[in-house]
DNA sequence: ATATAACTGTTGTTCTTTATAACTAATAAT
DNA sequence: ATTATTAGTTATAAAGAACAACAGTTATAT
């Protein structure tokens, strides 16, 4: 999960030896390459973001789906995958986990006897709040005062990279 | 692999119905932290780089291998490992993958009989030359015209948060 | 010199994640 | 009514990453 050692307790000599001992690897080419900066910092970014909602008993994802339903009650297992960008299948047991953890509660929906209406409990819109809290704590601590203005364009440049997949047409 | 059909002939029918059939459900919550947009923004970039990589037999991480090697040639495996930030035991398959298709060799050092030297053949120079070519593509695609100095702030803002894990005394 | 520790590459194993196919139940379309 | 499509589920496989342990080699300490 983590390779940067941010809640380790025995320290990566090998990355102490590249990075203060041994610098000669050169990555200059691949520095050039916007790609693995984004690569490299969300590297960081996951692994603190991991040790911080550890405490919680989250994930990156297990979070994300816990803000979506929260955000938006009643949310269907389709729309919740789609939102998320996982299969529906595999979503079964990220949902399952929540629920385990009655965090949310699949409620039936009387319109479509298929599908379930996916609801946060109390306790699931308490912990929301507790890592919401805790995830504003990481965001700091990873910008660690950049400029609101920096943030911005990064924010701007980042949703312009995502949706130059999608068809285009639309403006943000 | 890649959900965003960069180079699917399958149109992913759920993606269409959230971006433009139902689009009701909001990640308002979520599009307050950065991370998420950089998450969501290198999930395109990677399916797309390795859409690129595909025809070339090369993955994102065996491309990253082979350039720091052509780049630092005579580089040990473990000082690879940490440049590309992998267990040494999982580079080996990487390695091996690289040596099978003639594109590294790895020579043995005779100062220090454990660690072998990875170098790259005339095969692996040439083909490093038409992936980065292919890699600068994918680039211009992603970036689509991105003013030069949004360039510049997002990359000294992935460096930054990188380094933020780090001891931070050292000024870049 | 010899014993001990540390390092390099390797193997094997486990865990997690992600992708895929197939299935049931329910709705929609013809 | 028959067929096709959708929602959720299950099972399975493929790929990545983490970890422990090992042999061979080098460095260090006694």
């Amino acid at each position: 999960m983590s390779r940067s050692g941010a809640g380790k307790p025995t320290p990566n000599i090998a990355a102490v030896a590249q990075g203060e001992e041994s610098p000669q690897v050169s990555d200059a080419t691949l520095c050039g390459f916007i790609g693995y900066h984004m690569k490299r910092a969300f590297n960081v970014v996951q692994a603190d973001l991991n040790q911080t909602l550890k405490p919680l008993g989250l994930r990156m994802v297990t979070y994300s789906a816990l803000v979506l339903i929260v955000d938006n009650p009643g949310l269907r297992q389709s729309q919740l995958a789609a939102a998320l960008d996982v299969e529906r299948a595999n979503l079964v047991v990220i949902v399952d986990e929540l629920e385990r953890r009655d965090l949310i509660s699949r409620d039936r929906v009387p319109s479509d006897r298929r599908a379930y209406a996916l609801n946060p409990t109390p306790a699931g819109r308490h912990l929301y709040e507790r890592a919401l809290e805790a995830v504003r704590g990481h965001e700091a601590r990873m910008l660690n005062g950049m400029e609101e203005e920096t943030k911005q364009v990064v924010i701007r440049a980042m949703s312009r990279i995502r949706r130059g997949s999608e068809g285009g047409s639309r403006g943000g």
